[in-house]
RNA sequence: GGGGUUGUAGCUUAGCUUGGUUUGAGCACCCGGCUGAUAACCGGGAGGUCACCGGUUCGAAUCCGGUCAGCCCCA
């Protein structure tokens, strides 16, 4: 069989370039359809896609949720898992849609969408749903997250429809669906109700008028002090609360009376403050107040202080503003005390009401008139701003109202227990999810708003009679067989005219004109979203819950709440078993990355100025739910790092296995001691690295892969470089070759979950194949190849080179030149064990010696801080004695006491100096490990060091010259001053190690010459002292 | 106000579950060395009140309680 070689890395290659040739490679063998397909027999994984809009731009973070949930995929992938339900998904209803679609028109009230048409509108929605489309699909290559992108689940189609339809029916079934006239966050923008995980996203400070009011007693003198940051709720008032059981107080202040609650009077009117008389709360409870903006006419039961629990005591006055219409207690009291409430505000957040001076303005730009009102009407008393946190529409950013709206909900708070048993069996990443944030949040559900009042949505599939029947519609073909007429499209309007005769009394059945809220369609996706490996939605070939998802921290309150809810409800099951919750990407500097600040990084161009590789490896070091810094810096430090260290490695071995025609035939039984111990490494690798990936803890298992490769390229290739170089076969270079190669075949493998494009390059150059890593089997550790003890060995001897290196350093003795003798007193290391760093330590010499042998003398000196208070007067006797002591009494002091002179001495009574002998170094490790080098230098090993200096400088020179491996040189010198310390001849040292350095460095010959000299490529070099100008240039053949 | 989480060198961080020499590393900095794989690497230096206070303990970065600060979520 002829040789192949190993392909050979050009100088200059990038990562990029990589990415590159793999990416083509896997077009050309159609990898992404093999993976897709892989393991059919396998044992069964399912996954679940959360799906984004792709109606909006990847940005960086969406970098990394990819990034961890195709590194899970491809290791369960190699594992030997078939796994279900790997597509893509795309969720493409809702206002983000619809916003797009109305700035593309012009508008932005419902009234002209309408006039418009919905039919027109919507279809535009259809058109715009994928307008980003390219954008998420070109990330996704260059990220290799190999999901199905040819048949994603799409939330708009028809079949997923009805299965979310088939969901709103299961609620129905259960009584978990009623529609209720309710207080609601609602955007008067968007003209529709947000559900209350919406209203989470959307929270931000703001500036608002803080005003203190004044409620004139009906039948006294005393004004009810009551604050608001709300002053367009005003002209609607029709109560004030109290907390029933706090103290309250009439005070006297600047000559007028008021009731506030007793706590907060010294804050609201400082010192200026008398107190008449206290009371309880529900004591002024009952009592009459004039109306304060008397424009508006109410129910006699208005006006009056009632007593409520939900009143607070840490701000404001202790009484409250109670306008029924605008807040979710106020509309309770309301209710509670049967009055007609007072809705002065349009659907749209503008007054409505003739009366009222501020009739047609957007209510809270009313807020500075009605406080100059106030302030002419003298019921204000302070008027000031304050920040405080205020929801926003997530969408249009417009301020939330709570308005009261019929509203269709879902009764998530009856399903409070369901959730939390369900929750309980969860693996979150991190752990403290469970209990924490998504555990607090499902405890204290409330009920899901369901409706919105919009055009581009599922349909709510509710359809009501005259005699209020309901009737949940599940199909397109439900409606044929109902109406008698085939309907294309499901979306308003065609659905809107849908009618027919209610089955229970025959009464016409009109549907309920709302669509719902878009996450109960992504919150579907564990049934709706089904790949053709799941085809009905049986609760069995669901395979619930779903093995692994993964999103972001945001999610928590989004889309795995709506998977939870909805697979409670309707499956009494949690939805999935696995989630790793991503925290989110910062900028460079550690701050939230914002559109506004325009510091805010989009995916594209992220994978664009860095291979997915690259990108992957940053985002998989360290773990994903701690917030990262995106900083092209780091990025480009771990890639360094890593993956050109490893590329490196991969080139040495290649380029040299080339020159020796080496073939892998696995790895032989006689190992060198530090191939054995790269072997060993490598298993032990497989191991952990398989221990963490298996609980879904990948970035640890990164982590090791990151060590290791370090430990490869700096210890076991560096002193192993050497056996690679020798001319002749043995079995020594072959050991080293099988075991090099055995690390990076395996490295290649380990690496595939998480380095999917370098990883591949490497495998298929080790391999020579084209085949893909990715279809391969994750390595398993041979147990019976690793050894600890080995292991345990070399890292002691690794400690030994770094001693004897400090050692050499001490004394500027450089690694190159050889010493005569190294000698090393350690408990645990043998002769043996130093081989394999015997080529670093550079001595003629290696001796492990016993501890008698130590070239040092022990000294002591009294230690006087515990001798000196109990000898006093004796101490100079003391000192006397101690100064007679010999070596033999020193190493007796060690093991029991010494009588001398009538003292009795301890060893702790003494301080003991190790003092090396001249002539030596000494350096000492943590463990008591000592080496010592015999600093002899005699002309021999003088003459050796000045041949080794000019050996490497003729190296450099080669280097320089960008020579190959093979090519041979000519080589001259000149000596032009020698003040070197180095006091040996050159020629004599060349003339005795000249041998040496014409086969190091491939010279033909060396000669003494006058430089410069035509055709030379000539340097000037300063040795310690010794001037020496050396030319080299490439000889010709012969 | 409630819940969660974080706080270790200029920066990025390991160690905390299970208390035990002197808190370990990388980047950057300074000095020196090495370099026929490397964009590397090696040795040394400087740089730490392990946020703060208290408790438990022979011993606390680690366990407990409290405080402060940052971030996130909720009300």
């Amino acid at each position: 069989m002829s040789f192949k070689p190993f392909p050979v890395v050009n100088p200059g290659t990038d990562m990029a370039e990589i990415q590159e040739s793999v990416l083509s490679r896997w077009d050309r063998i159609g990898l992404e359809n093999s993976i897709l397909n892989a393991n059919p027999k396998g044992p069964e994984f399912v996954f679940l896609e959360g799906p984004p809009t792709a109606n909006g731009r990847p940005h960086v973070g969406h970098v990394i949720t990819r990034t961890v949930k195709d590194t899970a995929l491809r290791y369960k992938t190699m594992r030997g898992f078939r796994i279900l339900r790997r597509i893509a998904g795309w969720d493409c209803h809702g206002l983000a849609v619809e916003i797009e679609a109305e700035k593309h028109f012009g508008i932005s009230q419902k009234q002209k969408i309408e006039e418009l048409g919905i039919e027109k509108f919507n279809s535009y929605c259809r058109e715009s749903a994928f307008r980003y489309i390219q954008e998420w699909t070109d990330m996704d290559r260059l990220l290799a997250y190999s999901v199905d992108h040819d048949h994603p689940y799409v939330t708009m189609n028809r079949e997923y429809i009805e299965r979310v339809w088939w969901a709103v029916k299961q609620f129905h079934d259960k009584g978990l669906l009623y529609k209720d006239y309710k207080i609601v966050p609602y955007c008067p923008r968007c003209g529709t109700p947000l559900a209350s995980h919406e209203l989470s996203q959307g929270y931000k400070d703001v500036k608002d008028p803080s005003i203190y009011i004044k409620f004139k007693e009906k039948d006294g003198d005393a004004y009810f002090l009551a604050w608001t940051t709300t002053p367009w709720t005003l002209p609607s008032n029709q109560f004030l609360a109290v907390s029933p059981d706090e103290m309250y107080a009439l005070v006297r202040h600047d000559g007028e009376k008021f009731y506030v609650l007793s706590s907060r009077a010294s804050l609201v009117f400082g010192q200026d403050v008398q107190v008449l008389s206290t009371m309880k709360g529900k004591e002024l409870a009952g009592k009459k107040y004039q109306q304060l903006i008397p424009l508006l006419e109410a129910d006699k039961g208005s006006f009056v202080v009632v007593a409520e629990r939900f009143v607070g005591t840490e701000d404001g006055t202790g009484i409250v503003h109670v306008a029924p219409a605008f807040g979710q207690d106020d509309f309770e009291v309301g209710k509670k005390q049967k009055v007609q409430i007072l809705k002065p505000v349009d659907e749209t957040g503008k007054f409505s009401e003739k009366h009222l001076p501020w009739d047609g303005k957007f209510v809270k730009e009313a807020d500075p008139e009605i406080i100059r009102f106030l302030k002419e009407k003298n019921s204000v008393f302070k008027s000031e701003k304050i920040t405080h946190s205020y929801p926003f529409c997530y969408r249009c950013d417009s301020p939330i109202l709570y308005y009261p709206l019929d509203t269709w909900f879902l009764s998530v708070s009856k399903l409070r227990d369901e959730l939390v048993e369900n929750n309980s069996g969860i693996k979150w990443y991190p752990d403290h999810l469970r209990d924490g944030r998504f555990g607090n949040f499902i405890s204290e559900a409330k009920d899901w708003a369901l409706s919105r009042n919009r055009y581009w949505g599922s349909p709510l599939p509710v359809w009501i009679c005259s005699k209020k029947h309901i009737h949940i519609i599940t199909s397109g073909k439900e409606i044929l067989e109902l109406t008698g007429k085939e309907i294309k499209d499901l979306h308003r309007p065609y659905i809107d005219s849908v009618e027919f005769a209610c089955p229970k009394c025959g009464e016409t059945m009109h549907r309920e004109p709302y669509v719902m809220d878009t996450w109960f369609d992504s919150g579907s996706a564990f049934f709706a979203g089904l790949d053709h490996s799941i085809s009905d939605k049986s609760d069995s070939s669901l395979r619930l819950p779903v093995d692994f998802i993964s999103e972001a921290i945001d999610q928590t309150r989004g889309w795995y709440y709506a998977l939870h809810v909805i697979s409670t409800a309707i499956f009494s099951k949690p939805a999935f078993s696995n989630c790793i919750t991503m925290d989110f990407v910062l900028d460079s500097q550690g701050k939230k990355m914002s559109k506004s600040k325009g510091n805010s990084v989009l995916a594209i161009d992220s994978v664009k100025d860095n291979t997915g590789d690259e990108l992957r490896l940053f985002f998989s070091t360290g773990p994903p739910w701690k917030t990262r810094n995106y900083d092209r810096k780091f990025i480009s430090e771990l890639s360094r790092k890593n993956l050109y260290t490893l590329l490196n490695v991969y080139s040495f071995f290649a380029s040299n296995a080339n020159l020796d025609k080496f073939q892998y035939k696995g790895i032989g039984k006689n190992l060198r001691e530090i191939d054995a111990w790269l072997v060993s490494k490598v298993n032990s690798l497989i191991k952990k690295v398989r221990e963490t990936a298996d609980v879904y803890m990948f970035y640890e298992g990164m982590e090791q892969i990151e060590e290791f490769i370090g430990e490869l390229s700096n210890f076991y290739l560096r002193l192993s470089r050497g056996v690679f170089w020798e001319d002749e076969a043995s079995s020594e270079k072959n050991s080293a070759y099988s075991a090099l190669f055995f690390a990076l075949d395996n490295l290649a493998k380990l690496l595939a979950p998480w380095i999917p494009f370098f990883s591949d390059y490497l495998y298929s150059s080790l391999n020579g194949t084209e085949e893909s890593v990715h279809l391969q089997s994750f390595p398993e550790a041979d147990e019976s190849l690793i050894n600890p003890q080995l292991e345990e060995k070399l890292n002691r001897a690794y400690k030994i080179l770094e001693l004897v290196r400090r050692a050499r350093q001490e004394k500027n003795l450089k690694a190159r030149h050889p010493l005569k003798e190294i000698l090393i007193y350690s408990e645990d290391v043998s002769d043996k064990d130093i081989e394999a760093i015997s080529s670093e330590l550079n001595a003629k010499s290696v001796r492990i010696i016993k501890p008698d042998l130590m070239p040092i003398n022990v000294r002591c000196r009294v230690n006087y801080p515990k001798v000196a208070p109990q000898l006093k007067g004796k101490l100079k006797d003391f000192e006397a004695t101690v100064a007679t002591l010999n070596d033999k009494d020193l190493k007796d002091l060690r093991k029991a006491e010494v009588n001398r002179n009538g003292f009795q001495i301890k060893a702790e009574d003494l301080i003991f100096d190790e003092v090396v002998n001249e002539g030596y170094s000494m350096e000492s490790g943590k463990e008591g490990t000592k080496v010592f080098l015999n600093l002899v230098r005699d002309q021999g090993l003088m003459e050796e060091a000045l041949a080794r200096e000019i050996m490497r400088r003729i190296q450099v020179m080669r280097k320089d010259l960008k020579l190959q491996y093979d090519d041979t040189i000519d080589t001259i010198y000149m000596v032009t001053e020698d003040r070197s310390e180095y006091s040996v001849d050159i020629a004599s040292a060349l003339k005795k190690f000249g041998s040496f350095v014409k086969t190091q460095t491939l010279s033909s010959e060396i000669r003494q010459e006058n430089l410069p000299s035509k055709g030379y490529y000539t340097k000037d070099w300063d040795i310690d002292g010794l001037k020496i100008s050396i030319g080299i240039k490439k000889s010709i053949p012969s």
